[in-house]
DNA sequence: CGCATTTATGCGGCTATGGTCATAACAAGC
DNA sequence: GCTTGTTATGACCATAGCCGCATAAATGCG
């Protein structure tokens, strides 16, 4: 078992991943680096919401930023979260098929 | 970019994982089948605590249960827990690390 | 220095959900 | 069937955190 608080490190790293325009943010930088008014216009959050978001991010590791003159370009970190997102659908694609297959033999 | 559906799939899968109580149970579990009165020893959790975080880990496929007469024997289904709290405490480790390199060449 | 543009933040409302208490549902033994 | 022991669930409260609005902070330009 991992310690108590390694344990409370994890959550708070999923809990990172559990929020739609979080995750949504990440993947959307994991195609390029933009900035604000780019995410603005291809997630359609507002902008504060977007730039706290990208606090928490930042603060993470998960997201970096480097100023453009008055611009702020972002860009994601590293690939983790896309192996952990790729886990994850390995793991509902088996389910959805454990699923399927017992309806069939029902 | 995923889509809108499987980045809610995502989500919703790490958010059974961002609380502690889940994923202390699903530890703990790891470790061997065990019933509920196991599980409050354990943990220190309320009974309908437990039995709550339990059916919505069992509801995501990540906990089976069977009885035994009066009592409810839960087991931990698949590594994929374990695999995705290795991903992340390597990134936290590599990430503490740098930070230790900065302080020192500082 | 004012002005414009872009990003960050204080404040507040709203919703979701963790957590408890009481109680219902369920199984076993008498 | 009644009692006892175990687990699940309905009702409820408290709190955390998302999200928008307004505004401040920061940066570049004339």
């Amino acid at each position: 078992m991992p310690s108590p608080q390694l344990l409370e490190e994890y959550c708070q790293f999923f809990r990172l991943l559990s929020e739609p325009a979080r995750l949504k943010l990440i993947c959307q930088l994991r195609a390029g680096p933009m900035d604000v008014a780019a995410l603005i216009e291809a997630t359609g959050f507002s902008q504060s919401h977007i730039s706290r978001q990208l606090g928490q991010l930042q603060r993470a590791g998960l997201v970096r930023c480097e100023r453009d003159g008055v611009r702020t370009i972002w860009s994601a970190e590293g690939a983790l979260v896309d192996e952990l997102c790729s886990l994850v659908q390995t793991r509902l694609k088996r389910r959805l098929e454990n699923q399927l297959a017992q309806l069939q033999s029902a």
